[in-house]
DNA sequence: TTGTAGGCGTTATCAG
DNA sequence: CTGATAACGCCTACAA
């Protein structure tokens, strides 16, 4: 492979030449043009590690997402990217796939091929790893989930505000005994979900029964264990609360292996848009959020931060719309 | 940040002392844990940009799928992230979302950062961006689509009897008016799954109405247009094939749309798997593939690859499974 | 076993 | 405007 030597040689004009016109430096028009024959010629591709090293710097962002089989997360992907490629860095995408070291190995890698920034949706509430991006000047902004005493940028949901819609909707529905399945009790998610939940139980007056709450995971398989467990209790709940896509996605399956019909005996809201919902019989009402925009911010965020590392962390929060659908919707003749 | 010669100064030891305890070369155990303890001390990480510009290599894989919203290219990636996780490599996905410029930009930093190498399936029929990773020498495997005349590996589910056998199937089912809603014209996935609808068609005696043919974009838009434009047909079809998993989406849209009954108005099979196939009223017969073992296999061929630049090229062809569901089935009183 | 020194391919500084 | 030359941070002969 051609290195700068090679096409200064070529174009008989020294490597600082041949940088100039690569890097567009000032430059006699015919030496230019030598040059970039040159490069032509030789197919010559400056070697980017060999420039990153000098340069101290990186084109390229780490996106660090919990779960690439999440179309939340690749969604908002979409929205990274665009603004990313508007300004001239490029994404490559990591799959901590909820696992803690995965995670911790892929921020190590981040750090140790010095990428210019990190956009991360962190899978555990342990925050070290994180801070050793921080603290090493890496610009890191936080996406999806928050993590507490972390002094770095932050693009979220309102997640709180949207569960609480979800469950009051519920609520005015008539069901009585609303569940909640909601994720790992230590992601701000999780958390922020199930209490929105709560605040509208108590809102309706009603006292809000721990045996109807379960922790599961986000993912399918975890929801549909929450709803079979949910099953299992001597008063089944008549309606559920999913705190994400994918559980609630297990929900339904796991209502759907039982012959369990929704809404009329168990009445179904996710949290987060599916893109199937409206073709599931019945179709799926969900707590949607603008995906794309919580990409383009966080990435947004990043650039700010790239530029003016001192920069007082900003924490952003992005509504919710509740979109009401068949699962959740009680037929009037109903009860 | 802490260089090499930092820690060495600190464990009062040379920078080849320590560069041999950081990649295991024989060292005296006491000199060994002063610079351990300066290692910690200063919270040194070595620069891989410095290390890998020394070195001449990566530890890094560049995976470049056509669409990170399509399921199937996220589960194949979960294959390779074992397979490279397990063989010291660490994975970073490049979506170019069917787009032949971000594929070629893409492919163009996995060059300049010199990655190990390139699991890619590619966006476009021209072959220059790829040559130019091979001619460059750059381990690369293409996977799910294959490109005329590049000497690379390549793993690919078994398109045409995928197609062929669903599309019997519907043969077998009564139907009479069977469509094909395919890919962009150039993909080898497009034209061997069309070519296995049709010969199932020609096998049956019937002959191949080239009106019932839509040349789509494997996303969900694209399909459901197809699926319109059927409609808008004289003798609109009874049955359709559809080529892949998001095309398949909104072809099943478009039919909710119009109020249209599955399968006894119209039978519908897809290409790929679909993680809620078996929510969907009615569950849609798909034609599935191990996707996570094409990934599986495709970080395997690109281990082989790596180990010998110039072994002869390998085309891996891997089953399809046909999976009845009710989508396709048609009643036994019917007709 | 240990240290010295050269070079990986660029960019940046400084004379000319 | 152009051309030598010194870094960037690391690995690795080679010599001790």
């Amino acid at each position: 492979m051609a290195t700068i030597y090679d096409v200064a040689r070529h174009a008989d004009v020294s490597v600082a030449t041949v940088s100039r016109v690569l890097n567009g430096g000032s430059v006699d028009p015919v030496l230019a043009r030598r040059v970039t024959q040159a490069v032509a010629a030789l197919r010559y591709r400056p070697n980017l590690v060999a420039r990153n090293l000098r340069t101290r710097r990186t084109r390229l962002w780490a996106v660090i997402i919990a779960d690439v089989r999440n179309p939340f997360f690749t969604d908002m992907v979409r929205g990274i990217e665009d603004v990313a490629s508007a300004e001239g860095y490029s994404v490559v995408l990591c799959n901590s796939d909820e696992d803690e070291t995965k995670e911790a190995d892929y921020i190590d890698v981040a750090l140790a091929e010095r990428m210019a920034g990190v956009i991360l949706s962190p899978s555990s509430s342990r925050t070290e790893h994180v801070d050793s991006l921080v603290s090493a000047g890496c610009p890191v902004v936080l996406v999806d989930r928050e993590l507490d005493g972390v002094r770095a940028d932050a693009v979220l949901a309102d997640n709180e505000q949207g569960a609480y819609v979800a469950t009051r909707h519920l609520v005015e529905q008539g069901f009585e005994r609303i569940a909640c399945v909601t994720g790992p009790e230590e992601y701000s998610t999780a958390a922020q979900r199930l209490s929105g939940y709560r605040a509208a139980l108590i809102e309706a007056g009603r006292d809000v029964d721990e045996s109807l709450v379960r922790f599961a995971d986000f993912r399918e398989p975890g929801g549909r264990a929450a709803m079979e467990s949910f099953l299992e209790c001597p008063q089944r709940p008549d309606a559920v609360f999913s705190a994400n896509n994918l559980m609630t996605l297990g929900v339904l399956r796991c209502l759907a292996d039982h012959g369990l019909s929704v809404p009329d005996e168990v009445g179904v809201v996710g949290f987060d848009d599916l893109p199937w919902a409206e073709l599931v019989r019945p179709t799926v009402t969900t707590v949607g959020r603008s995906t794309y925009d919580e990409g383009r911010v966080a990435a947004e965020a990043l650039v700010r931060r790239i530029a003016d590392p001192n920069a007082e962390p900003e924490r952003k929060v992005l509504p919710t719309r509740l979109k009401v659908r068949e699962s959740s919707v009680r037929t009037s003749t109903e009860r």
